[in-house]
DNA sequence: ATTTGCCTTCACATCGATGTGAAGGTTTGA
DNA sequence: TCAAACCTTCACATCGATGTGAAGGCAAAT
């Protein structure tokens, strides 16, 4: 599919595919004409990314992890330095801390809300 | 305490201190020659915010949630309109779906890890 | 008292992600 | 064949978060 298409199937602007392409996040196979040519898999890996700098990725740290995220196990080389698997290691210790400052703090939202309704309800659930 | 001091205890630069107060996440008190002057609770405060902007918020959004954030249900006057609670909701659940995005790849980062490592072990741990 | 270090405000620069528009070639369909 | 919709690259603008430096006031220690 070209540019065109992924763009309406995952919302994200052309613009954006050919910035992720530049930052080496995607590498879609070229037309005759030179038009980008996309497989079906690029939706789901543009999803990938979106979500990634969403939570405040950049692009440069997903680019590292990337390779090593559609594979449950499939492809591993000898390839992996000691090195990467420190890096990856890191990245996915940092992660961590972002799941728990998030959930934390999404909870005490959530937990507000409870109290605050509790509160407003007319007829409480009494339990006698 | 004072902006030098907030900031080594945080990490967390004067400069950005200071733009925190400009975005209205902070207010510290004023000692009469102008300083600023910190309670021992702004070093949580910051810890927070530091976190959540870590974690792809925005100074807008940080602002929004957090005078919720610190009260496990203390102070919850009539001000919590249906609007600011309907927008409290959502911006729990994009919170969630962050924490799920950044899990789910964080988990395939230590799959990965776990199957090369698995691979490359010279001795595996033969269960016979 | 003077130095040293911290504080103030103001302003400009950077950086990553994104928006936008120009200028021009391609594909598709009336 | 011509128009509409799509594609290309190039470039400049914006926006939020952050870095950095200037110019000057304040405070603690030698």
């Amino acid at each position: 599919m070209r540019i065109g298409q992924l763009s309406r199937r995952t919302g994200v602007p052309a613009r954006m595919l050919r910035y992720y392409e530049e930052q080496d996040l995607l590498h879609p196979e070229r037309a005759a004409n030179g038009y980008r040519l996309y497989d079906a898999a690029a939706v789901h890996r543009v999803q990938q990314i979106r979500g990634l700098l969403d939570s405040g990725l950049t692009t440069e740290i997903i680019r590292r992890i990337l390779p090593f995220l559609d594979r449950p196990g499939e492809i591993h080389p000898g390839c992996l330095s000691d090195e990467v698997a420190a890096l990856l290691k890191e990245e996915a210790d940092r992660i961590t801390q972002r799941v728990e400052c998030l959930s934390r703090n999404r909870d005490a939202i959530l937990a507000y809300l409870a109290a605050v309704q509790r509160d407003g309800d007319p007829a409480p659930p009494s339990v006698r």
